[in-house]
DNA sequence: GTGCGACGATTTTAG
DNA sequence: ATCGTCGCAC
């Protein structure tokens, strides 16, 4: 046997136990920082020079094209081999390989496009107005909400049962109709890259048969993340003679809301009795931060179980401030990064995290006025931008014509007269000769059936495309792209329309655009695929949108939300706004089940910090233009005292939790009082004097009402 | 086809 | 407070 010391010399007992397992299916319940990624690499290793596994038998998937390039670059340094043999790649990479790999056989065109939620939710919309519903009753996000949730359920349009709900059957009658626009234009969502896959290998047994026995070595990667659609398919993937690996942190799904199944945990232990083996050993951060973070996770009691210790250092306690309001707030954090910065450590090794995006902008307010450089996560990515996604529609329809939602995003991009008279004409003709509005605007040119004007601005239009699908044949994919953007004028139609910094910024990205295309090598997969350049750039752009911000990776602040800390690790962490109902969000406490996932989320927080730890809240915050008296969450009082060190007691200082008696017996604002049917609350609002103010109050159970003094009877409470 | 004021909603988000 | 969408007037 080849020396493979290498492949175990780093590891301790649980991840060598994992790494070398023989025969057996294995669930990995990796916690924070236990060296879960370093696992799989070195478990592909094995599987290749100990087991001397084909790395064409291996299929390894990660829920982001970020961990899917990480995997893919670690496996190559470790075994100094090429990787494009293995399978590494998302769920909806890997899909997407298949189905264009046998695209027929998924009763597909093999040069389909994808939809992002974008271009979907406006396929959406159109589909509802095309239909005549009322958008108010059927709210086009919610419509997406619905057609997706059917698909990470396995669900068609006929197997949906709506026992006569007219609501539901208009429901479904709104998906089997943004299906069949789809498929005219060889358009495939997220959900869909899934589902036909699915529908693919369960229907195809030849198909299924070859990959299952193909695929000996199936790794997945962040498995509490899955959805009912994706363990389906790891189910369809993995033959009787597969090995399954999976790594999974209960205590970390985070994304129960968006479809993720905790549940699949347990069903793959069911379901494939794997043996199990737990990473408790934590390398990341102080014992007093990993105790006060299982402390606070310890209160859920739906957890598989698990503990992460450390032989490091006891560390700092876990700082809790108190802050007046949401200003003293960000002015105290900031204090303590300057303190940071002033003892010699780096901007980058700060991570600010936040339950909600709407908190960012105090932090960057005050760090923009300490001078400190940041960088917030979150926003639109490279390939979301609206004139990035106007420039890729033209693309889009040089490369297929058919494509009926490029054509409608761009069709008056710039404005050209075409207004929605005419394009709603053309859609009517379009549906009744069952043609592509590409394909019906230049039969109606032929015909001369549409009115002058709508005729000549049409015709600008189609000769504008023509002339670049023309174009398009003495060119490579640079070349058109760079045309486009000239031809269409899309740079004079923003100047035009919006302030010059914006218009700049604009078409730096668009100039980015045409460097991207230059300089655009598709994969070796995507040739072999048979795929043209822009085929395969147009699939690329859908399913990596790129990076949040490009080149800002200097020595940065980092400004985030709780759910995109996750995977991330910082020497000094803020977790700000641990108030009720910010964090834990209003929302979550509502619904049974969702606090123990916001929990999940605070110990997501808490374990991304290494050597500091910083929890905050505010005594009163403005939040929609008002102003809200919080309470500290529930998260802060689940800390163990003996590791935490109050910064701010509550007893010194605070004016607003101590508030006075007025002269007229009027509770003041914020104050806390009690009510014998509605329980505790807080006083928001005071209006009037005596017995006959009106008071505004935000129970804790019974939410906010309005009552009167002199008939409420209530009692302060402290 | 554009511009403006009213209106409403406002957790988290990768592919 | 703030941002996006909708309807209406020019």
């Amino acid at each position: 046997m080849d020396d493979v010391s290498h492949l175990l010399d780093e590891l301790n007992d649980a991840q060598r136990e994992a790494v070398t397992m023989g025969s057996n299916h294995c669930l990995v319940l990796a916690g924070a920082g236990s060296g879960k990624t370093r696992v799989l690499v070195h478990r592909i290793a094995w599987a290749i020079q100990v087991q001397h596994a084909s790395p064409l038998s291996i299929l390894a998937v990660t829920f982001t094209n970020k961990a899917a390039s990480e995997m893919r670059g670690r496996v190559e340094s470790l075994l100094q081999i090429p990787t494009s043999g293995l399978w590494i790649g998302t769920f909806h990479g890997i899909c997407n390989r298949m189905l264009r790999l046998h695209a027929s056989e998924a009763g597909l065109n093999p040069t389909f496009q994808i939809l992002d939620s974008d271009d979907q939710f406006r396929l959406i919309r159109r589909t509802i107005r095309e239909m005549q519903l009322d958008e108010g009753e059927f709210p086009p996000r919610q419509v997406q909400g619905f057609i997706n949730a059917r698909k990470d359920d396995g669900v068609r349009p006929d197997h949906i049962e709506h026992h006569g709900n007219p609501l539901t059957e208009q429901m479904v009658e709104i998906y089997r109709r943004y299906q069949a626009a789809c498929e005219r234009s060889s358009l495939v969502d997220f959900a869909e890259l899934l589902l036909r896959t699915l529908e693919l290998l369960r229907d195809n047994p030849t198909r299924q048969a070859h990959y299952q026995q193909r695929f000996a070595h199936v790794m997945i990667d962040e498995f509490q993340d899955t959805n009912s659609l994706q363990y389906a398919l790891v189910r369809l993937l993995c033959g009787s003679d597969s090995q399954l690996f999976v790594v999974g942190d209960d205590d970390q799904s985070i994304y129960g809301w968006r479809g993720a199944k905790v549940e699949n945990v347990q069903h793959f232990v069911d379901d494939y009795k794997p043996q199990v083996v737990r990473l408790e050993q934590n390398y990341r951060s102080t014992a007093t931060i990993l105790e006060a973070a299982n402390r606070v996770i310890d209160h859920n009691d739906d957890r598989m179980g698990k503990n992460l210790w450390t032989d490091g250092e006891q560390g700092d306690p876990v700082r809790v401030f108190s802050a007046y309001n949401e200003d003293e707030e960000a002015e105290f954090i900031i204090g303590r990064i300057q303190d940071w910065l002033d003892s010699g450590r780096n901007p980058s090794e700060v991570g600010v995290l936040y339950r909600s995006n709407a908190q960012s902008r105090l932090f960057e307010q005050a760090l923009l006025r300490a001078d400190i450089p940041y960088r917030v996560y979150g926003g639109l990515r490279f390939f979301e931008r609206a004139e990035i996604k106007d420039a890729l529609a033209y693309l889009r329809l040089v490369h297929n014509p058919l494509d009926d939602a490029a054509f409608e995003r761009v069709v008056n991009v710039p404005a050209r007269g075409i207004g929605e008279r005419t394009v709603a004409h053309l859609r009517e003709a379009a549906r009744a000769s069952n043609q592509s509005l590409w394909d019906c605007s230049r039969h109606q040119l032929a015909s001369g059936s549409l009115p002058g004007r709508a005729r000549n601005a049409l015709g600008v239009f189609v000769d504008l495309v023509a002339g670049l699908k023309q174009q398009h044949d003495e060119t490579d994919l640079g070349g058109i792209m760079h045309r486009i953007i000239e031809q269409t004028e899309l740079i004079q139609h923003y100047r035009a329309r919006e302030t010059s910094d914006r218009a700049e910024a604009r078409q730096e990205n668009l100039d980015e655009l045409i460097r991207a295309t230059e300089n655009y090598e598709q994969s070796i997969e995507d040739e072999q695929a048979g795929l043209s350049p822009m085929a395969s750039f147009l699939t690329q752009a859908a399913l990596e949108a790129g990076e949040h911000q490009g080149e800002k990776w200097q020595d940065c602040v980092q400004l985030m939300t709780l759910h995109s800390a996750k995977g991330l690790e910082f020497p000094l962490v803020f977790m700000a706004g641990m108030e009720e109902g910010l964090f834990p969000h209003q929302k979550s406490v509502e619904e049974p089940g969702r606090l123990s996932e916001e929990r999940r989320l605070a110990y997501v927080g808490m374990t991304r910090a290494m050597e500091l730890l910083f929890l905050s809240y505010a005594e009163s915050r403005r939040l929609h233009g008002q102003t809200l008296f919080g309470r500290p969450s529930r998260f802060v009082s689940e800390l163990p005292p003996a590791l935490v060190e109050d910064i701010r007691p509550r007893l010194q200082v605070s004016t607003a939790r101590a508030p006075r008696q007025t002269n007229d017996g009027l509770p003041n604002l914020g104050s806390r009082v009690r009510h014998a049917k509605f329980g505790d609350g807080t006083v928001l609002t005071v209006e009037g004097q005596g017995d006959n103010a009106r008071i505004q109050i935000n129970f804790d159970d019974a939410g906010s009402k309005w009552l009167v003094f002199g008939y409420a009877a209530l009692d302060r409470i402290a």
